[in-house]
DNA sequence: GGCTTGTATAAAGATTTTGTAAAGAAACTT
DNA sequence: AAGTTTCTTTACAAAATCTTTATACAAGCC
């Protein structure tokens, strides 16, 4: 077993049935999501160690998710896209991507990039445990540790947490927080994130009355370090 | 200039040298090979960031080529062949090749897949970080230090200094900066200014007395250096 | 000097933003 | 269907920030 997992994103069933069935055959594991939200969501949530992105999604522009992608995943994306303009596929891969490939594409030939891609972010070896002082938060297995305690998260707090720590010393502003979490028609529910964020830190700091890790910047957004 | 060295390796003395007027006004540096036996010699004695390969060398088939290379050289290799049977770009791609582009290619495609190539193969993260003196200011992270002490700086004194950092050793005038930060309506509210500068000097110069960077410009504005 | 104009600073007051608890609603479990 | 967990909403307290006021200083000018 592979146990290298890969998300597919496209909003056309009959294309990730196809992956799924080509990539499982090739001993990979398989998520998928039909919409960006379902992919941000799970890209956070449980991150892939390869995101397969359709440009052309139902409910926002695919070159737009990319770019909320890479805000902070920072393994391999492949597009997969309809379209072969030049204008595309050099915004797509200035955008981050790692590889585009236009459909219909050949099976061997997508199996060989994810190969190459997968080949060349490995070297890299990175590890999937992120360290900060006495917290530890293990992408992969989606478990946050304090002294080698296990803390439980709910799955919103989790993903709050990932961003936050996945920008470590960088502010994250309130609106982009709420975007992401909770999507773009929360965007002036802060009371959210207000309530969250005091959950956080009730459960991992050491005071929560004086906060070291989750920092407020007041009238701007929370900072992790 | 970007000084990125990239070999080229083709036999065809045209490709040649579109590809290095290419590159060249794209701040690469270019090296050239014309056969395998020079490739092969060429990237040993001078390891360029990046080869673009052609398949169809002279002297030797560009597959094991590409091996050769592979034993020892760890960079990226961009595969550039008349060929574009899925065996050739799967083979190519099994053997380590980092992308590869069936001519003929679009130049923008090319350029980008260079950059994406060795964007994920340098993979440093810099965030840009403006440097005055003892001051730094982090523009992503949203964090100013004044000899590695981190100042906490209050949205609005954070806005304000960012607007001086930019026009560094220009003359703001109170005009603009009150409608910068604070909207056009308040452009006579110069006393919210003189209080915001006060702010500024009393955390990032050694003697608010006598400021060394944030300059009055008396009737005029302020000026940082 | 006395006057005016522009600037600096501290501190009080007003306002905005943030933190916390807790109740109600919704979603899951068993 | 009752119980548990999680999310949403409300209300209020606490903290931080912004605005305003008061006062002082400095430079230029009559």
């Amino acid at each position: 077993m592979n146990s290298v997992e890969i998300l597919i994103v496209d909003d056309e069933v009959q294309i990730r049935k196809m992956l799924t069935i080509t990539l499982q055959s090739n001993d990979y594991k398989v998520s998928e999501a039909s919409n960006a939200k379902e992919a941000i969501i799970r890209a956070a949530n449980h991150p892939p160690e390869l995101i397969l992105l359709d440009l052309g999604l139902p409910d926002e522009n695919g070159h737009i998710v990319l770019q909320k992608l890479r805000e902070w995943y920072t393994k391999p994306i492949i597009i997969l896209s309809a379209h072969s303009s030049e204008e595309d596929i050099v915004k797509a891969l200035d955008n981050g991507a790692n590889d585009y490939l236009v459909k219909p594409f050949r099976t061997g030939e997508l199996l060989a990039r994810i190969r190459s891609v997968l080949r060349s972010s490995s070297q890299e070896d990175e590890n999937p445990i992120l360290i900060f002082g006495d917290l530890t938060i293990d992408l992969a297995s989606r478990v946050v540790r304090k002294k080698e305690e296990i803390v439980k998260l709910t799955s919103t707090e989790y993903t709050l947490f990932c961003l936050l720590c996945k920008n470590e010393g960088k502010v994250l502003t309130h609106h982009y927080l709420l975007k992401q979490i909770w999507g773009p028609s929360y965007i002036n529910e802060s009371q959210y994130l207000r309530v969250f964020i005091a959950q956080l830190r009730k459960k991992l700091e050491d005071d929560p009355n004086h906060p070291t890790h989750i920092i407020t910047e007041s009238g701007v957004g929370y900072r992790f370090i």
